[in-house]
Formats: C-alpha cells, structure tokens, sequence
DNA sequence: ATTCATGTTGTGAT
DNA sequence: TATCACAACATGAA
C-alpha cells in the first residue's frame, strides 16, 4: 500500500467523505477518538505518504508504515485502528500509525516536498541534496524531507530507468543526472499511480524484486544499500556508478 | 511453514 | 549532546 502514489488513491477514493460528519467513531488507537465525534471533514489531503483528515482546528494523520491497510464501506475481521462511520459509509484503517496535527496543515507541512503535489517544487530539492554530497542515491531517493512519497520501489525503478548506481554519491552526480533523478522521482511516480489505478503496477517492474536486467539480459545484483539497509536491485553493467571507481 | 517486506519511530548504547 | 543500531509494530504474499 504505502507509497505516494498509494496515498493519492486513497485520498481519491476517501473524497467523498468530504464535508461530512463524523457520527460514530471507534477503533484501538490510544489517541482519544472521541475528538472527531460530531466533527466535519473539511478536506482529505496528502502529503508524501501521510494521509490527512482535516478538521476545523485539528487534523487526524494516517501512516500505513509498511502493513497498514484501509477499507471503504467494507470491514475485515482484524480490529481497525480507527473506523470513521459516516452518513455516507464508512473510513476503516487498520495497523497503521496515527497522530493528530494541531492547527492549519498549510503549516505543518511544506507540500512543494511532497512529489505527488502540484506544489512540488524540483529546484528545491536540488538545493537541499546540494547540502548532503555524502550520501548515497539511494538513501537520498528514500529521504522524505528531500521527496516525500518516494519508497523502495519507486527507488529502485527510477535509479534503473536513469542508469544511476544505486551506492552513487549524490555530489558526484553530473547536474544533468542529478536533474534527471529529480525529475523522474515525480515522472515515475506518476506512472506508479496510473499502472496502481490499472492493477498493473507488479508486471512493469524492471527491477524490483526482479532478477534480470531488462536491458542487457545480466543478472541483477540484490543486497540492502545505505544507511537505510533497504533492498535495492540494479544492474551493476548498465547502471552508471559516480564517482567512478579507482 | 517460515520468511520477509511498498516504513517509521522510539529506545538505549556509544 | 549527538549519533547510531536495533527493536517494535503488524499482516499478507511468496
């Protein structure tokens, strides 16, 4: 479920709920539920791989982690964490993490991060990898402070359709490339949400969980990269690694 | 049956 | 004080 584009869905999926009021409110969550009771939605809202109810005052986030799921109108035998009952049907969340956020979201969050937003701004980002050369592409892909929304897979997908070495240093990238990640993080993005919406996403993998390279036919190498540790595949032969080795 | 993974936060050690 | 490594969370797919 839970990379931006997933989000995007389900805020899509959630808009009708929009304007409504919450009449019953249940689930295991330590927080106090009871808050939302009686509220009205004022708008549902995303920023990278937050979910965001928001209320007059006051907004309920949702982060799926890694497990999480949600159901609309429906509801499975696993205790939500939350359920929203609505005149209109029903926000079911389960495993996921939840927090509210005090006061307008406009400023909690600086949405010109977030590569799904219209806001999302490529200059910014540059500026904010020009200030860690050190560290690798693929832990820079991952930061959510540079590209909210982008996870592993969009990780590993974008660093092969650049030809970038996933232990890249992001300093020693040549701009142009540099400008290409930047770029294609939103672009793949994107094409994730369209191949989701199409429940053909898991058959336009070109590396992830992959095991030969689409383009030479090589096998693909797989090992856990950067101070993350998550899994990354690549191609070692087509994809370019910066600086290049002594 | 067992392992592992689209993720983040908090804790305790260094 | 700051940084780091790891545990915890929790569920379905392979």
């Amino acid at each position: 479920m839970p990379e931006g584009p997933s989000i995007v869905i389900l805020r899509e999926e959630a808009a009708k709920f929009r304007g409504r009021t919450v009449r019953e409110v249940s689930g295991n969550s330590k927080l106090d539920l009871e808050r939302m009771r009686g509220r009205k939605i004022v708008a549902l809202r995303s920023w990278g791989k937050h979910f965001l109810i928001e209320f007059r005052g006051f907004s309920l986030r949702v982060h799926l982690l890694l497990f999480g799921s949600y159901l609309i109108d429906a509801e499975k035998e696993a205790a939500p964490r939350v359920s929203l009952r609505f005149d209109n049907g029903t926000l079911n969340f389960y495993a996921c993490s939840l927090k509210y956020i005090e006061g307008p979201l406009d400023e909690a969050y600086d949405w010109r991060g977030d590569v799904m937003a219209p806001e999302w701004d490529p200059k910014l980002a540059r500026a904010k990898l020009k200030k860690q050369p050190d560290a690798l592409v693929c832990d820079a892909l991952l930061d959510q402070d540079v590209f909210a929304g982008v996870g592993n897979i969009i990780k590993n997908e974008v660093l092969f359709r650049i030809r970038v070495h996933p232990a890249s240093k992001v300093g020693a990238l040549p701009p142009r490339t540099l400008g290409r990640m930047i770029e294609d993080a939103r672009a793949y993005s994107f094409q994730f949400l369209e191949w989701k919406k199409q429940y053909v996403l898991r058959q336009h993998w070109l590396v992830h969980n992959k095991s030969l390279c689409p383009n030479c036919g090589g096998k693909l190498a797989r090992q856990h990269m950067g101070v993350r540790n998550r899994r990354t595949f690549f191609c070692v032969r087509c994809q370019v690694l910066y600086p290049p080795p002594a």
